[in-house]
DNA sequence: TGTACATCAGTGAACGCGCGTTCACTGATGTAC
DNA sequence: TGTACATCAGTGAACGCGCGTTCACTGATGTAC
């Protein structure tokens, strides 16, 4: 039953990408290893000829989700300009499509408490790829760069908290909180 | 072994308590209904003459967080004014001591994404405890309320968002998201 | 007010279940010659 | 290039464990008279 090289590596990422869909959809506790292996057409027990253990895929299926995002971000900023780029993840940030569907969206607001409560390893990969996706909202950008990181990490932090609270409501609630986020933020109320 | 209805009602209010603050440090999950009764000083059989079953008192556990911060923010109003117990409220939001100790903190951030995996009346349960904190904020305040209530969702849903980066961070991003948070918003980036 | 009985708050053993992980096994792939 | 053997990707049974929930039991409280 030995499978080429090529086929692990295509296991692999297949058990990653499932894995990386699957706990933004159900949480780290909500998807269980053999649902993932399941997920990927394969049986629970080969799991660990890839990876460690469950935090290991957890670690990895964020990084993942991270990346994926500020790739994203960087090819289309390499066509239409950082700025917009950057504006058009946070339109997808507030729409209907990520509010529905957190298994293909941002990790932040489905994983971050699991994160919170887990060991200091996956918090610095929550760290680092958060850190990746601050850098890929300024890259590049005139002005202070410590600045506009600042106002960056305000402005993700924002649509986070907000796609959060639409998630955890009912639908009527949802619209209210996302119909209101959805307009620019003053700096007045503080 | 019977207890009296006064000591039922203690027990009832001890149980919440502790499974409210316990559901909030550990996740719905991570918290079992042995650990809620252990921490109230009883054991684990008790349990469902308080509560039909678990989904009971997460939904308990909810509705008591938020009003034990509505109603706070309330006195405090009476006090002080509304529009600075709002502000001590977000300034608390963002402090080390949110940061370290979300057993007493804000439901939301902690609990949101275990509720957006559940069951409606969840949801609903949230809905309505989000809804009465929004009210809470913009209670009696001058101007246009649907628009006070927009900006003080946006407010309050930055914070969230605020809060949950930074508890899913290792210490150093932590503190870089909570000092560029602190800062008030511009509302120029969108 | 006193008495007899029903009620029921809390105990702790037991249940069925799903979890993460281990392990003996298989057979195709990789490697040494 | 062919052959013999070692490796190992994937399988599926098994493990120990903790979970939510149930239940027979206890004895003090509540209630009917």
């Amino acid at each position: 039953m030995r499978r080429t090289r090529e086929d692990k590596a295509e296991t692999h990422t297949a058990i990653l990408a499932k894995a990386s869909r699957l706990f933004r959809e159900r949480g780290v506790e909500g998807a269980s290893v053999g649902d993932v292996m399941a997920e990927a057409g394969l049986t629970h027990g080969g799991f660990y000829r890839h990876f460690d253990n469950k935090e290991a895929l957890v670690a990895a299926s964020i990084r993942a989700a991270f990346d994926s995002f500020t790739d994203a971000i960087d090819q289309r900023a390499a066509i239409v300009g950082r700025e917009r780029a950057v504006k058009d993840y946070f339109d997808y940030y507030l729409s209907n499509d990520h509010l529905t569907h957190p298994g293909l969206g941002c990790p932040a607001p489905t994983l971050g408490p699991d994160v919170a409560r887990a060991p200091d390893a996956l918090k610095a990969e929550f760290g680092a790829g958060l850190n990746r996706t601050l850098a890929a909202f300024v890259k590049g950008l005139p002005g202070d760069e410590a600045a506009n990181r600042a106002a960056a990490t305000r402005e993700f932090a924002f649509r986070v908290g907000a796609i959060l609270l639409a998630r955890a409501s009912d639908p009527a609630t949802a619209a209210d909180i996302l119909e209101a986020c959805r307009e620019p933020r003053e700096g007045a109320t503080r």
